[in-house]
RNA sequence: GCGAGGGUGGCGGAACUGGUAGACGCGCCAGACUUAGGAUCUGGUGGGAUAACCGUAGGGGUUCAACUCCCCUCCCUCGCACCA
């Protein structure tokens, strides 16, 4: 054995027999337990980052843990390949985006290997290539055969810096999900994915995600934004139109005051009055030049102008007048509004501001609503007012009434909207995989057939970032032939959004070989859904939210039987440094390689999982990871002080002194420790390490006091341990000692049991309490009563003292824990 | 504004269903071994004068006992942000 922790040579030597006999490879097997853990692929970049790290460290210890244990773990790994950053490295480096992207994909696979993350490497995926996108374009032409996907005009979000098309998910803050660029509002034709048809399914199934974080689950809820209500037609003075509205509160009708439509409104054109036009359209025409990004920031400050029209009310036959106004969406609901300033904000002020009416109907229990002296509106509930036949009405009795009046005199219907929009998947780029659909002049859009997928991505390109996309100027590409009617015809030149990867991905890794299938059935069934999921929060609506959809659209299309993807989702918290995530502007990255240059990959693993517990932001300290390193090195010595006298075998005996006996109570008692705390709290990894550490520092204790030769078995039976036990988190050195102690590899060495009779003791410690306050500790056999203790207390002169002669008016006794003497 | 999660030593963080606050690590202090040490080892380390006592954002409450439960206030982070 080396005298020095050499973690390099070790870390090298254990990754290439890893390695070379595939040691973490799986197959289905039906006598085991199934495990499917999965950490979001990475975007091959080319470099890993401490997010990485962090996220893939943070699995592997659950994969290896889980191992141990005897359950059959699949751990797989793949490359989120496709993508724009591959284009941009191309026009900037020169290079082909495919080979740029296996270039990468070669060296952050090297980096991720030398971590010693416990992958299936032969389940590889790479979504780059024709053998994967082919069944994604396949599943594309189901849902467009099942009218899931369409192809429409629309106002779409455009960055001008990506020249490319984003859903609205990937618009944050009106900027570019990825370049942060400012979006700007586009008519585009484009393809969609009908994500609404499912939006009350992934609504409702989110009560099933009882392993995701709440906060994961409120945002998905939001975003998909349901709200029941109904829509009412009502009548426009003096035109044969109808103003359509959406309201959520049909019980605050006869409350209107005025109503508000939407400046993109069709009708605002055709109502406008002469008198009135010139005033709305000025006010339209600068509302629109502001774009969705000034609306946005000037939200808050409510403007309107009147049109100079009156809508008619079906309830009260009222003349309302109508206004355009600024805050009124034409995307949600129908982009006219009915206003009811007594109980609703957003009404009130616009009412305030242009000395509008405000009509009290819904009367609350606790207060007298006065219009003249509100100061703001009353959105609570009550009873209806001012209503008609339907005052004394209980509020939320009347919405039901008034929807079923609506309804039954054919005013409107009742209507549920949702935020959430189709999703938009045209990308006008070249790096991604082709939509496989042509468009023939005879026969219009028609989809590839079957047997001609996969529509291949051309590599004789020419990128240059600018113009069109490359395929629209490649015309072997771009010329096809109608498969309906054999005549000429012109490819789909925009790709899909990269999200379409990654929302199937997961399903692909159960049988990434089957060639004729996207899956083989068998494989499938067995592993998923997958069991623990962990990545990033930034996915929390975005790619969480499309894999549901497309696993769901998977399952009607009856490839998959699951209804949801991910059972347990992880979300792992960023790493920072100096107060700030790690940015090359902020200059202070810290490069993995360096550190496992440095320190070794087991000091890196250790840090991460012990400086922070995994969903909180991990603060990266550099004297952090010298404390890891030190960890390992005090662990290495001590085993090497002693290699030669604990290379002998034994097994502790049953009776044994009490040296021998306080070295097993300490393993077994962090057995129970780590063993309880690993899985449990959300995998709170940093109090499992901060008990290993423990131990070792007990262990140093012992040996100060000399290792005797009747203590050797305990001895080495707690080092045994402490290495099974560490493991997961530090694979490569525990693997080393433990072979230096001669022992079978710890890959089948099952999860220790800890003995009952060694995690407990006969003389316990109790902590003395007077009037609450504490006074003393003192030892008491186990399970001592109350007046045992308080004997044995009240003969300690301490104790005595604060108890002087006092009555006892009452003894609280904790067993095995406290007393407290009440005098 | 709404929703969620937080505020514990100089720092990262522990503390199970109310029961020794500050485990473990970093840093710091002292000592040992050394030519030396940024190596290693040993001891100490919430504040306070070694005391009483005070301490888990602040204030109040329940309790024999509160970081933990209840009420009020302040602050931070994240998400949503005119969705009718």
């Amino acid at each position: 054995m080396e005298e020095k922790y050499n973690p390099e040579q070790i870390e090298l030597h254990w990754q290439e027999v890893w390695n070379r006999e595939k040691t973490f490879a799986v197959h289905e097997d039906k006598t085991k337990e199934k495990f499917y853990l999965l950490e979001m692929f990475p975007y091959p970049s080319g470099r890993i980052h401490m997010g990485h790290v962090r996220n893939y460290t943070i699995g592997d210890v659950i994969a290896r843990y889980l191992r141990m244990t005897g359950k059959n773990v699949l751990h797989p790994m793949g490359w989120d390949a496709f993508g724009m950053p591959a284009e941009n490295a191309a026009i900037s480096h020169k290079t082909h985006p495919k080979d740029w992207v296996d270039n990468n994909i070669a060296n952050m696979k090297a980096q991720l290997k030398r971590l010693g993350l416990s992958y299936d490497w032969d389940r590889e995926v790479n979504t780059s290539v024709p053998s994967y996108y082919r069944w994604e374009q396949k599943f594309f032409i189901e849902m467009y055969k099942k009218g899931l996907a369409y192809r429409a005009k629309s106002a779409v979000n455009w960055c001008p810096h990506c020249t490319t098309v984003l859903a609205n998910e990937q618009v944050i803050d009106g900027k570019c999900w990825r370049c942060s660029s400012d979006v700007v509002i586009q008519e585009k034709e484009q393809w969609f994915l009908k994500i609404t048809e499912y939006a009350e399914e992934l609504l409702k199934d989110c009560d099933t995600l009882t392993g995701w974080p709440e906060r994961v689950i409120t945002m998905q809820k939001n975003w998909i934004g349901k709200s029941e209500g109904c829509e009412i037609l009502f009548g426009i003075d003096g035109m044969d139109d109808k103003l359509r509205i959406f309201t959520t509160r049909p019980d605050t009708v006869y409350g209107i005051t005025f109503m508000s439509i939407a400046p993109e409104h069709p009708l605002v054109e055709k109502m406008v009055t002469e008198q009135h036009r010139g005033a709305v359209q000025a006010f339209v025409d600068r509302i629109r030049r502001g774009g969705t990004k000034t609306r946005e920031i000037e939200a808050g400050e409510k403007e309107g102008v009147f049109t100079g029209r009156y809508a008619i009310s079906p309830f009260t036959g009222e003349k309302i007048p109508v206004f355009v106004a600024n805050f009124v969406l034409m995307e949600y609901g129908t982009g006219a509004i009915m206003a009811v300033p007594a109980h609703d904000q957003r009404d009130f002020e616009f009412a305030k501001k242009y000395g509008l009416g405000i009509k009290v109907v819904i009367q609350p229990d606790a207060e007298v609503l006065d219009p003249e002296t509100m100061q703001h509106a009353y959105e609570g509930s009550g009873k209806m007012v001012n209503s008609n036949q339907l005052s004394g009405t209980d509020n939320e009795q009347g919405k039901a009434l008034v929807i079923g009046k609506v309804v039954k005199e054919h005013l409107g219907t009742a209507k549920i909207n949702y935020k959430l929009r189709d999703w938009g998947i045209s990308r006008q780029r070249y790096w991604g995989a082709p939509i496989p659909m042509v468009y023939c002049d005879t026969c219009g859009i028609q989809p590839v057939p079957f047997d001609q997928l996969p529509v291949e991505l051309p590599m004789d390109v020419q990128i240059t970032g600018e113009g069109e996309s490359p395929l629209a100027r490649h015309e072997k590409f771009l010329n096809a032939t109608c498969p309906v009617c054999h005549g000429h015809a012109k490819r789909e030149t925009d790709t899909m959004d990269t999200f379409m990867e990654s929302s199937w991905y997961f399903e692909k890794y159960t049988s990434p070989s089957v060639k004729d299938a996207p899956f083989d059935r068998h494989a499938l069934d067995y592993w998923m859904p997958v069991d623990q999921y962990i990545g990033g929060i930034e996915h929390a609506i975005l790619h969480l939210l499309y894999a549901r959809f497309i696993t769901k659209v998977l399952r009607d299309l009856g490839y998959v039987r699951n209804n949801e993807p991910f059972s347990n989702l992880l979300t792992q918290g960023m790493v920072i440094k100096d107060g700030a995530k790690m940015s090359k502007s902020l200059g202070n990255i810290v490069d993995p390689e360096n550190i496992i240059k440095q320190y070794g990959a087991d000091t890196a693993r250790l840090f991460i999982l012990f400086a922070a517990p995994p969903e909180k932001d991990l603060e990266w300290a550099d004297k952090g990871v010298e404390g890891a390193r030190r960890f390992l090195d005090r662990l290495w010595r001590l085993v090497y002080k002693h290699i030669n006298r604990l290379q002998q075998h034994g097994t502790p005996s049953a009776n044994e002194d009490t040296g021998a006996l306080a070295i097993r109570r300490l393993t077994h008692k962090t057995i129970k420790h780590v063993t309880d705390d690993i899985i449990k709290d959300r995998f709170h990894f940093n109090t499992c390490v901060s008990a290993l550490m423990e131990m070792l520092n007990s262990l140093y204790e012992a040996d100060d006091k000399g290792i005797k030769d009747a203590d050797l078995n305990a001895f080495r039976e707690a080092l045994n341990t402490l290495l099974i036990l560490l493991n997961p988190f530090a694979p490569h050195i525990t693997e080393q000692l433990n072979k230096e102690l001669g022992n079978p590899s710890l890959l089948t060495a099952p999860w220790p049991a800890y003995n009952p009779s060694f995690t407990h003791d006969n003389i316990v410690s109790v902590v003395i309490q007077v009037n609450g306050k504490l006074r003393g500790q003192i030892s008491v056999p186990e399970n001592s009563d109350e007046h045992t203790v308080f004997g044995i207390a009240s003969a300690d002169e301490k104790i005595k003292s604060y108890i002087s002669n006092k009555p006892v008016k009452r003894l609280i006794l904790v067993k095995d824990k406290l007393l407290n003497i009440v005098v």
